[in-house]
DNA sequence: TGCAAAATAGCACGATCGTTCGTTTCTTTT
DNA sequence: AAAAGAAACGAACGATCGTGCTATTTTGCA
């Protein structure tokens, strides 16, 4: 039951050695990536440098290197990284929400939290997007992979409103979660470009016409009469 | 009546001889941008590239930069020459629709098609607002002004719609922006980065739906009872 | 404690970056 | 046609980049 179904090649044992308690070299690494994924955070996937990474780590270029064996192969690790803890604080704790409107609000609401600039690291999935949309590879392919993952885990939550009769049950799925995206993108842009306050609450109040939109309980909504022009 | 009032240093003419018409300099800086606009438009602002550009030019490097004798004044440049082009199809041929719902509509339809895949060049305000989030100076200052302008103009459209009787009076208009916003970058997203279809119809339907909700003619929608949860 | 393997350091490479400077070529004006 | 000025060139700079080597150190296990 995981939001992904991307093999992680994480513990990596090239070894015989079954990894009892993280090796050394497991551990350095994940020191790194935790330092990479401030500095992706901040300076974008294309902004990780190896050489700064190593002055911040104190160790040499060539120590960091080794562990990725390549830039691109270090930026693919940020990304499984970067979902990793996407999974943890958005998703995990949503799915443990009933399942319908509950869940969605839940997925949702932390989805907020995890773009507004309370945290200060950028969103990966919204920066990445940006900067490989235009740069075929494996790179782009991996950030594609997951950011598909989690739109599809958000169709599949919303599906299940219809299913559970929250939701009226002659809503696009896909429709509505184009929406809902354009609300955090809306946000990340807000909050983080133009650091205009409020932005989280003007997200939210969206979201939750959107919601109100495509209750159940709604009278079938009546037609608006004959829109001007 | 201009979008911006930002002042253009265009003809920067640095001899006392009134340019009369475009000195051999200034066309060959117009050449430059032009080629500079594209190649920021699919590797972004920071990928822009001096050398690039030289050889796409064959010229020189240093007869590239000296035309704008920074790698920053370049960018500047570029967002500078994105915004009157921006200016030019999306802003002036709106404003020549009738105030209100009209004017509004042509605002966003043209904005669609600026962003949309159908023009092969991305977004510099978009791409440059994700570059940028976290690098002050200059060349950030300068995009926030011109994404700030542009939100400025819609705003101005929709209040307009308000004051016309188009919309209802009690709307807010940020909110209304931060929507239509939304909906421009989600299509950015799933049309550039993801590859989707339809994305364009998709962001075409949630506007109207924003109107329809927005119109001054729908009677004071009934209140949904009581959400779920 | 000793030994093999893993982890890290050190150094050098070729490439690219923005930038500077002095020279040369082309334009424009007188 | 000559003189003045603008535009472009060419070479070099210091810096940084990712990457490939070979040592050296550190670690984990027998």
């Amino acid at each position: 039951m995981t939001l992904t179904s991307v093999p992680f090649d994480r513990p990596a044992p090239t070894g015989r050695a079954g990894a009892r308690s993280l090796q050394k070299g497991q551990q350095t690494r994940a020191a790194i990536l935790e330092a990479a994924l401030g500095q992706a955070s901040h300076m974008g996937l294309e902004g990780l440098s190896i050489g700064v990474l190593a002055d911040v780590m104190k160790m040499s270029k060539s120590g960091v290197f080794a562990h990725f064996g390549s830039r691109e192969e270090l930026q693919i690790a940020v990304i499984r990284e970067y979902h990793a803890r996407f999974e943890d604080e958005v998703f995990f704790p949503a799915v443990r929400e009933a399942r319908g409107l509950p869940r969605l609000r839940a997925l949702f609401e932390n989805w907020l939290r995890r773009v507004s600039v309370e945290v200060d690291s950028g969103c990966i999935y919204i920066s990445g997007a940006v900067e490989f949309d235009d740069r075929p590879g494996p790179v782009r392919d991996a950030l594609a992979t997951m950011v598909r993952d989690w739109q599809a885990a958000l169709e599949r939550a919303i599906r299940l409103a219809v299913d559970c009769g929250h939701l009226r049950p002659d809503i696009d799925p896909l429709q509505l979660l184009f929406e809902v995206h354009g609300l955090v993108l809306a946000l990340h842009h807000d909050a983080r470009f133009l650091r205009l306050p409020g932005a989280t609450e003007r997200a939210r109040v969206g979201f939750e016409r959107l919601i109100e939109r495509s209750l159940a309980q709604t009278p079938a909504a009546p037609r608006a009469v004959e829109a001007v022009r």
